[in-house]
DNA sequence: CAAGGAAATAATTTCGAAAACTGCGCCCCT
DNA sequence: AGGGGCGCAGTTTTCGAAATTATTTCCTTG
């Protein structure tokens, strides 16, 4: 998201708040449509009810949660619809980004999407052979990887939407269970598009990328349990 | 941008607050890097610490104003390379939720562009023959035009991200001097662009709209004051 | 005279409680 | 039996002040 925010000094309670509640609802522990009460939020989260608020605030404006004039906060609903349009959405952007990144990225941009990949690689998604529903350092390194492929777009704001994007089709991934992606070879996906990228072959990464994305979007529309 | 927001009952002081202050800094009443003190705002607007405090973190996500931790709020700056990139996106986006929505629009799309061409051009942007800095209702009819002919993309996600950017470049807009549009022909501008789309012409649709874009950024660009 | 540092000032952030609003059940009336 | 207000409980929103953090000022010291 377009983080307008210049972290300095000491941390707020209101940004230790948001990125609670982000990694909450993302990683799926407050399921879509949940009412999120002040009472509820300050008891689960030891903070006051100004620094939740302007919490709240802020996750409403990227779409993480639903505000209605003097009826509070909820976890945005989830659909199978918003999650077609939401991956359709990013086809189409992360195209654009993808194809640009490849015409204008410079060595450190091949170097950086190098080093992206190979971290990814190194890390095992599922630690000690079972699923494990949040790795964290998984994701973050993933959705580097991701980035990396597309940071040389020359749109930091394009950027933005497009970790937006990442964000909200993750929360849907974590809704899913990960039973699901067992069969799933997603390294093998993420070394082609390297490849491809790095071969500046726009046509063939796109598509990969698009396939990487959908194939996803499927197992998640597959696994059910969405309206 | 993405209006989370199911606006019910009665409107409360927060809202009020951002929808002010979203006027204010893109009608270029708070000019860009100006420091929001909550002293200076609550005089300004009459309204208390907390709802402003949430306005602002609401404002803070999509952009229109920076945030750093424990040193409060500032109106986002305003640069030539922002502007660069803002139309940049800017095509890059609209490009692709034209195309769509040239190829899935049906009737009803077809006549709500038509409808809000129509009232764009009834209404003359400068009244009393001198150039008034903000018309107001001028400006929410060519936003509703620019958006009707994305309206049909099928996405209402890619639909609110050009929606930002609208809002954004029109700031930068009402930060030059009016007097550089005099020699535009906005109105023709609209409607071959009306045409192109009714035409189901998309290629040159979007070539036409791409150019309306980059045509107004060089007058923006060129009439200086931008860092 | 410059530099460093502590007090004083100013601003932001957070808290606790009051005020306003919503939803719901109850009662009354027709 | 049905419908419309009334008021109560629960929740959200807002306020005013306290706590925290940043910034300025001014004094001391090398």
């Amino acid at each position: 998201m377009p983080s307008a925010t210049a972290t300095n000094g000491r941390e707020t309670l209101a940004s230790i708040a948001y990125q609670r509640l982000l990694d909450d609802i993302v990683g799926g522990q407050l399921q879509p449509g949940t009412k999120l009460r002040l009472q509820f939020l300050t008891e689960r989260y030891e903070v006051g009810n100004s620094p939740l608020r302007e919490a709240l605030n802020r996750l409403s404006a990227i779409g993480m949660v639903q505000r209605e004039e003097n009826r509070g906060f909820r976890v945005s609903p989830a659909s199978a619809d918003e999650l077609s349009e939401l991956i359709r959405t990013r086809c189409w952007l992360e195209e654009t980004a993808l194809r640009e990144s490849i015409r204008h990225g410079d060595a450190a941009w091949e170097e950086g999407v190098l080093v992206a990949y190979h971290r990814l690689s190194k890390r095992n998604r599922y630690s000690d052979e079972q699923y494990v529903r949040f790795d964290g350092t998984w994701e973050d390194l993933h959705r580097a990887y991701h980035l990396s492929l597309l940071s040389a777009c020359n749109s930091s704001i394009l950027l933005g939407f497009c970790a937006q994007l990442h964000e909200q089709t993750l929360r849907y991934r974590n809704l899913s269970s990960m039973q699901d992606y067992r069969d799933r070879h997603e390294l093998d996906e993420h070394r082609t598009i390297r490849d491809a990228v790095l071969d500046r072959d726009a046509d063939a990464a796109v598509e990969l990328l698009r396939s990487h994305y959908r194939v996803t979007g499927e197992i998640v529309l597959a696994s059910g349990n969405l309206s």
